[in-house]
DNA sequence: ATGCTATGTTCGTAGTACGAACTAAAACTG
DNA sequence: CAGTTTTAGTTCGTACTACGAACATAGCAT
């Protein structure tokens, strides 16, 4: 029972901690007066503009449901849609000025309140964490929703 | 730079393993047919039932959303309100034997399904990881939103 | 008894997100 | 190059999520 007791460990670990995670998302974005949704979207574009189908795909979502996410996301001024000059169907969304503003803040405040959520850890238990979880990142192909460092 | 590194990592790491974990529970729960925080509603009465307040502060809900969500999932049959014999205000919400048993079924695949998102990883590193996950849980005060195991 | 607090619900509002159906443009095919 | 198929996005209808404010009861304290 030894083996599978360690297995639940890890399970129920990664469950109750993205719970956390999801927790800490939640409170920065309603900091910045943004839903979790238009946070984690400005997250992906902080890194680069995204076509719409691209920008599904690494979200997790329909495009009939992006539509609807972009569209909130442009009222509020925070990303535009730009036609792609080699593809007359398609479309670049990408951050605003302001978009951008407020990306960088909501990533900074997300990125201080899970740093402490691993308060408690000392450095090399930290170090041993990041390259556990960069393990399963990597190994399932976790898209880029939220960048390893800010680009500069 | 190499301490401020290893700490973004960690950060990164964690936001992106959830990301996996929200998007695997996502998929179980569509799965047996729920709505992600339906999903979350049966694992956390797997436990024990609960009052309104209580259940609410679990799953961080105010409690006007949380009247919706347990409406729905009465009208599913998966769980039920019971009168407080104590407190002529109270319920209890509990599982119906309906949602009990989709509640296991749910809570089985998804253990299948976040087991294999560590699946790279050896015995030693699952222990590891395991231990690790857990401090956070416990420094954190991570609300019993997914059991260490199953009740038998 | 009388006010204060705690428990839940209702209501209005905004957002999330799916599938099906649709438009338009690009890509392929004979 | 005309005709078909595929791809990119949007629109529409539906159901669900979830907040705050206002409300009704019931318990509690003085």
């Amino acid at each position: 029972m030894g083996k599978s007791g360690a297995e639940l460990g890890v399970v129920a670990g990664l469950v109750r901690a993205s719970f956390l995670v999801n927790a800490v998302y939640a409170e920065s974005a309603r900091e910045y007066g943004l839903t979790v949704q238009q946070g984690q979207l400005l997250c992906v574009l902080m890194g680069r503009p995204y076509g719409m189908g691209d920008l599904g795909a690494t979200l997790g979502l329909e495009k009939s449901g992006l539509t609807g996410l972009v569209d909130r996301a442009v009222r509020r001024g925070l990303v535009r849609r730009e036609p792609d000059p080699d593809d007359r169907r398609a479309v670049h969304v990408l951050l605003t000025g302001e978009g951008h503003e407020l990306a960088e803040d909501f990533y900074a405040a997300t990125c201080r309140r899970v740093d402490e959520l691993a308060a408690s850890l000392g450095t090399p238990d930290r170090d041993r964490l990041a390259a556990l979880l960069g393990t399963i990142v990597r190994e399932n192909e976790a898209p880029t929703v939220f960048l390893d460092t800010v680009q500069r």
